[in-house]
DNA sequence: ACAAGGATACCT
DNA sequence: GGTATCCTTGTC
């Protein structure tokens, strides 16, 4: 078992920081009295209003007010009509930022990761704890700068180059990962 | 290369 | 109420 991250830690305004940090952290999804570990392996920051990837580029809306929360919360959406993202709400309240999880373990993709743990809307704006089934960990694995590799985020076209070219996508590169990509070619 | 799929945001 | 769009994936 390793040490549950705290909400006190995800609640920096430092996004990408976060996001760097989380990369090597693990995803921990207890269910039926069983937990399952799955170590971070890629992530991408969405850091607040001004970042028009980030949904909340558009302001508070029904669906966005989960990324208005303090750090510490899930914040879980359907894209496509049929893949669940999933989110870390990260800084302070009223800062709307997030780390979306695209890979752990074994699993490349953040449908495919949200399929393979079963997670679905009901988790939206839970806590990332033991108790609501899904809570994050650092279990001491070390991950230097040289086993990190940055990109452009995926699928963010939309919001123009300048946001569309920032260095937010963190993948882990260790040995025996290849190069840890989404099951697509790598942009660029 | 492209359809599937449904919620969302923004328009009339 | 209509519709363009979407932080993707699997199959074509």
């Amino acid at each position: 078992m390793g040490r549950i991250i705290t909400e006190a830690e995800l609640r920096s305004p430092d996004t990408v920081g976060l996001a760097r940090w989380l990369v090597g952290k693990a995803l921990v999804r207890t269910r039926r009295g069983g937990s399952t570990v799955h170590v971070i392996t890629e992530v991408e920051a969405y850091d607040s209003e001004r970042d028009l990837a980030c949904h909340a580029s558009r302001g508070r809306t029904p669906r966005t007010q989960t990324l208005y929360a303090a750090g510490g919360v899930w914040y879980v959406y359907l894209v496509y009509g049929m893949h669940h993202m999933l989110n870390i709400v990260t800084g302070p309240q009223d800062y709307p930022a997030a780390v979306l999880i695209r890979g752990a373990g074994s699993v490349t993709g953040p449908g495919r990761l949200t399929r393979a743990l079963s997670i679905g809307r009901s988790l939206n704006g839970a806590h990332a704890s033991p108790a609501s089934g899904l809570h994050l960990e650092d279990v001491g694995l070390k991950v230097g700068a040289a086993d990190i590799v940055a990109t452009a985020r995926i699928g963010v076209d939309y919001a123009g180059p300048l946001w569309a070219r920032k260095p937010w996508r963190f993948v882990l590169s260790g040995p025996g990962r290849g190069e840890g990509g989404s099951g697509r070619p790598a942009p660029q």
